[in-house]
DNA sequence: CCGCATCCGGGGCGATACTG
DNA sequence: CAGTATCGCCCCGGATGCGG
């Protein structure tokens, strides 16, 4: 990308990845820790081929990205986030957080990917009882299942993957998912809108918001 | 912009800020609160004068600016941001405290505007000592005066501006004055590349990082 | 199949000139 | 002062090809 030319922070940054679909690359990474070629180009639809390689390199090149060839049983090209890289997870928290009033409906056309919920959950939702046992939700959306984790210090770890015995599942639609884990509507509501639940209600009454702001902490779900 | 189609927080932000210059144009009306449309030109060196025009109006149909036209002794359009533009600020700190790290030198050909200074200066430093009387104290870069002034509850405030009788005035290179409200040089350091000081030497003692991490908060400056 | 490279059409961008 | 108009270029998007 063309420099800015500017000596200030937000312009020097915008250099680095103010291209388009550069932030939306990082985004992927972050989530699945370290992602194929064509695992990239899958989780996002509608870049061009090119520009996917062009971008991986340029990150490369700006120490954001590493690539790593695996070892021969998969002897393909990893690609993976540098600390650096890691570091972007606050500028895309807050194009997140600046973004919710966005959220409302899913456009006609749009694009959903389940592994797009991961950052969403780990970083606005918590865990509210932090001394309980750990536990694990199984979240299956179409296509690959994804697992929720308690990382034992208030905080939820997310990741694609399958657990053997959860201590709940959730199917459904992921709009009707996460409006659950976010509180804005209840069990009995996300069961008409084609939730099924299996588990413990208890495990889903530990998932909270991180700064619950406008729902008032009680019960309702 | 083209839409990503995506239905992700980041991506639906980036459909909406995402545009080359979009965002350096919401630093500009954060720094100034309003701005002429001449003023922004001035504040972003390099961007074209029908981009200016294109963006200002994308960002008004977003609903992150709003257009006045000032009162007859003015009788020119100024451009302010909505509360939903300001809410960028929190993305744009992000972005600044990313881009920390290549922030050490001033590239050839590189644009300063001292008003850029005014969001570091709001955003990552503060009043150690908020008890005290407010104070004020004057920057002298090149072109206009920036001020600085506590806010009474441990945050600073900075504008463009004079005061009468400011607590101290430093005048200087952009870069030195920074270097020592943000405590990496000493005021001795300072003075040898260039820095006029006057003033009360507590008054720059009541400067601190927001979130000191690196430096040990001691003597030293 | 994976990981690109190449080619091409269209549009966003950059620079300058011009105008009410 | 506050833009609009114009033009060339390069980035981007989409399709296809191609070596490992």
């Amino acid at each position: 990308m063309r420099s800015y030319g500017q000596y200030c922070g937000l312009a020097r940054a915008l250099d680095v990845v103010g291209d388009r679909w550069t932030l939306l690359i990082v985004r992927e990474l972050l989530l699945t820790g370290s992602a194929r070629y064509t695992d990239l180009l899958n989780g996002l639809p509608g870049i061009a081929t090119n520009l996917l390689a062009e971008r991986l390199r340029d990150l490369e090149e700006a120490g954001l990205v590493v690539r790593e060839e695996a070892p021969p049983p998969v002897a393909t090209a990893l690609f993976r986030l540098t600390p650096r890289g890691q570091a972007l997870e606050e500028v895309i928290a807050a194009f997140g957080r600046w973004a919710a009033p966005l959220m409302g409906e899913i456009n006609p056309g749009d694009e959903v990917r389940p592994q797009w919920y991961l950052l969403p959950i780990r970083l606005y939702l918590r865990d509210a009882s932090p001394d309980k046992p750990p536990m694990a939700i199984q979240l299956l959306m179409d296509g690959e299942p994804l697992l929720i984790e308690t990382a034992g210090d208030g905080t939820l770890r997310s990741r694609p993957g399958s657990a053997e015995s959860p201590d709940a599942t959730l199917a459904g639609a992921p709009h009707v998912i996460m409006g659950l884990l976010a509180g804005r509507i209840t069990l009995a509501q996300a069961r008409k809108r084609g939730l099924h639940f299996r588990g413990e209600h208890g495990a889903l009454r530990r998932i909270a918001r991180r700064h619950s702001a406008s729902r008032p902490t009680g019960p309702g779900r």
